[in-house]
RNA sequence: GCCGGCGUGGCGCAAUUGGUAGCGCAUCCGACUUGUAAUCGGAAGGUUAGGGGUUCGAGUCCCCUCGCCGGCUCCA
């Protein structure tokens, strides 16, 4: 028999091993169900891949990105064959893999509805238990046409992929990537045909390999991702590598919800959306109000020290303004329609003064350039910061509102920075120290970059300048020492950009702050400065928001936190609670002391027990229980309970005070 | 904006095949004062999002509007 050598790839070692041709990937790997697929020579293959002389071979581990990644892709074929079992006349979209699962798209006459959910994943489970093997075939994109006939979907991702253009819907290359067609069919037992996809792959040995799986919910998606193409209707599902992963996500997506800003924003009473006012539109309460109050005069505070100076400005504008700054040439339908005023028309209906149309802004750098440009300006000034608590208004597509992370009405904290060339690279640095500290100081320390970089179909201004510019956004995010993620293309026309992102407390990521250079607005205003050599010379612009929106940072923290504030923020931060009636008094004392220190302290004097008095403070999430009976009023002392119930009984006044005080002051949670 | 789902007192929920709206919490009143997550009793509170229609009869069915939710698209 002749032989093969191929080079098996362990975890730790690598091996070199003579094995029979013909020999398969599994078979180097003993049928290890952890193992759903290999990585031959670079490329991801089926276990099912034959190999040949010289084969590098790693296997890919079912609780791996990869590994899980296929599971998912071979759970939407398994969805869509269901689909098309139910509803023959579905005509099949794309299904990819993506985070936590996999969806399929499908051009259907109804939309499902829930039930149809139920249906199918049953439907789903039988294929799973029948152990349809997946094999893999290579076609002609002749053969392909011929079998794919009734797919219009998919002819369309052949005709893609055959004029030369990389599809841009996401996901289509997991159909038709790589070099030539090839399709995957499902074959049942006795070795007749169950179905069968175009699909690059790899899949699973078998349906059976797919340890667990879940529908979660089915909507609409426009065909390859383009409001002007028909809407699908997709399926999401998740999969993974054992049951328990599964319910550990489930188990995640449930503490995402318990933590959803928008509960905890209506338990904790901290804002509310009222339908009289209008979508997107918040109303903060007054704990609400205590947070924002916090996280606003601790951002000035350090504004202040930072060099910064304290604008203001309106919240509407004459329309011409906008003209000015090319909001309305390029994004007049994410603005509110203008407020028309003073027209004047004349009994005979002529019109004798035609008024004017004034915006409400959608943003705060067209009044920066006018008091940038209210006068000369000297180098000597430069670097001007600008910063201002600026609320702003975008009309926001309706189905885009969420919350408070996107409104309609939002207040950042803005600034821009006008800068010569050569200050840029330390202002640049500086901004981004100071963004960082910022955001540990309210809690977030798990951070990564991204850069974005100049799309080279739409830009403005010269190569040189977006080239020195680049290079001095990358020195800075690189000196930083974080994680720099790369985003090319993906700055605005005017200028690139460096975005923060923060991780909260469940893993989950956030754009926080952007830093943005502009080198077309100053150009838009005529801004200047008059250069050490008397020349007159045109500053950069820097734009940037460390919260982004103060709405949209309170939800940030609002779910890191889950509702408990460290204490510095927390809207109540102290609950005093007497045992009985006759302690009243003395927490009543101790109260006005902590008040004195500025601390926001309550006691509740309602007629519940006080046990009901400790549930009340816990549902609050109040950091610091303060409980007083009979021994502490002998004792001049107090109980702590904290949020986790654990409790500190006996501790002198003074030092319950000095241990409030200490927390708050360091900003620290607890 | 698009597709689908949903909309019952402040909040969370209930109302068999369409038969005339209930419960818990919160609120108010009264009693009780009790060492670490719910004391007891009573009262008040809803033209079932709004409008139109079908029906002897609509919270339940149909249409329109508004809002919310989940995605898609968008996010200067």
């Amino acid at each position: 028999m002749p032989e093969l050598n191929v080079v098996v790839v362990q975890v730790a070692d690598r091996q070199e091993r003579a094995v029979a041709a013909g020999t398969r990937a599994w078979e180097l790997f003993a049928d290890d169900p952890a193992v759903v697929a290999a990585r031959v020579d670079g490329e991801q293959r089926d276990l099912s891949h034959e190999l040949t002389e010289g084969s590098e071979v790693e296997p890919i581990l079912v609780d791996s990105d990869e590994g899980r990644a296929i599971v998912r892709h071979s759970a939407a074929h398994v969805l869509a064959q269901a689909v098309q079992g139910l509803f023959p006349a579905a005509r099949l979209g794309i299904g990819p893999p993506i985070a936590d699962g996999f969806y399929y798209d499908f051009d259907v006459q109804e939309p499902f509805k829930p039930d149809d959910l139920m249906q199918i994943e049953s439907r789903m489970r039988k294929i799973v238990k029948e152990g349809q093997r997946f094999s893999r075939r290579t076609v002609s994109e002749g053969e392909a046409r011929a079998e794919l006939a009734d797919e219009p979907y998919k002819l369309e991702l052949i005709d893609l992929k055959g004029s030369a253009g990389q599809s841009e819907a996401e996901g289509a290359d997991v159909e038709v990537g790589g070099a030539g067609l090839s399709i995957y069919d499902n074959t049942r037992r006795d070795g007749s045909l169950a179905w069968k996809d175009l699909c690059r792959g790899p899949h699973l040995a078998t349906t059976k390999r797919i340890p667990a799986f879940k529908l979660m919910r089915s909507a609409a998606a426009y065909w390859r991702g383009s409001e002007q193409n028909p809407q699908l209707q997709r399926i999401y599902g998740t999969a993974w590598e054992s049951k328990e992963a599964l319910d550990a996500h489930l188990e995640r997506l449930e503490e995402a919800s318990r933590r959803d800003h928008r509960r905890l924003g209506s338990e904790l009473d901290l804002f509310s959306f009222p339908d009289e006012i209008g979508s997107g539109l918040a109303l903060f309460h007054p704990k609400g109000g205590i947070l924002r109050k916090q996280m606003e005069d601790y951002s000035r505070q350090r504004h202040v020290e930072g060099g910064y100076e304290f604008v203001y400005s309106p919240h509407i504008s004459k329309g011409s303004l906008f003209e000015t700054s090319g909001h309305l040439q390029w994004f007049a339908e994410g603005m509110y329609p203008p407020l028309h005023v003073d027209a004047e028309i004349a009994e005979d209906g002529s019109v004798r003064k035609p008024g004017q149309d004034y915006y409400l802004k959608p943003m705060n750098c067209p009044f920066h350039c006018l008091i940038y440009r209210s006068r000369g300006r000297s180098y000597r000034e430069l670097p001007l910061r600008l910063f201002e608590f600026g609320s702003v208004y975008r009309y926001e597509k309706s189905g885009t509102i969420h919350g408070l992370t996107r409104v309609r009405g939002m207040t950042q904290d803005d600034a821009h920075i006008y800068s010569t060339f050569d200050q840029l690279e330390a202002e640049l640095a500086s901004v981004l120290t100071f963004v960082l500290d910022l955001l540990r100081d309210y809690g977030l320390d798990d951070f990564y970059l991204e850069l974005s970089t100049k799309d080279p179909d739409k830009y403005v201004g010269t190569d040189e300048i977006w080239e020195a510019a680049t290079s001095i956004l990358e020195q800075v995010a690189k000196d930083s020492g974080l994680e720099l993620v790369p985003d090319p293309g993906g700055a605005a026309f005017y200028g690139p950009k460096i975005s923060v992102q923060a991780r909260d407390a469940i893993g989950r990521t956030w754009q926080m702050s952007t830093i943005q250079l502009d080198f077309n607005t100053p150009e838009r205003f005529e801004l200047e400065y008059t250069a050490a050599d008397g020349s007159r010379q045109r500053p950069i612009m820097v734009h940037r928001a460390l919260f982004g929106s103060i709405e949209r940072f309170l939800a940030v923290l609002t779910e890191h936190y889950a509702g408990a504030f460290p204490p510095w923020l927390a809207p109540v931060q102290v609950v005093a609670i007497p045992i009985a009636e006759r302690h009243e008094e003395y927490l009543t004392r101790l109260a006005a002391e902590l008040r004195g220190r500025g601390i926001r302290v309550d006691v509740d004097t309602s007629d519940d027990r006080m046990q009901k008095k400790i549930r009340n403070a816990q549902l609050q999430k109040v950091p610091f229980m303060v409980i007083a009976g009979d021994r502490d009023v002998d004792e001049d002392a107090v109980s702590f309970r904290y949020r986790d119930g654990h409790q500190d009984n006996g501790v002198p006044s003074v030092e319950a005070i000095a241990r409030i005080v200490d927390v708050v002051e360091r900003r620290v949670q607890v």
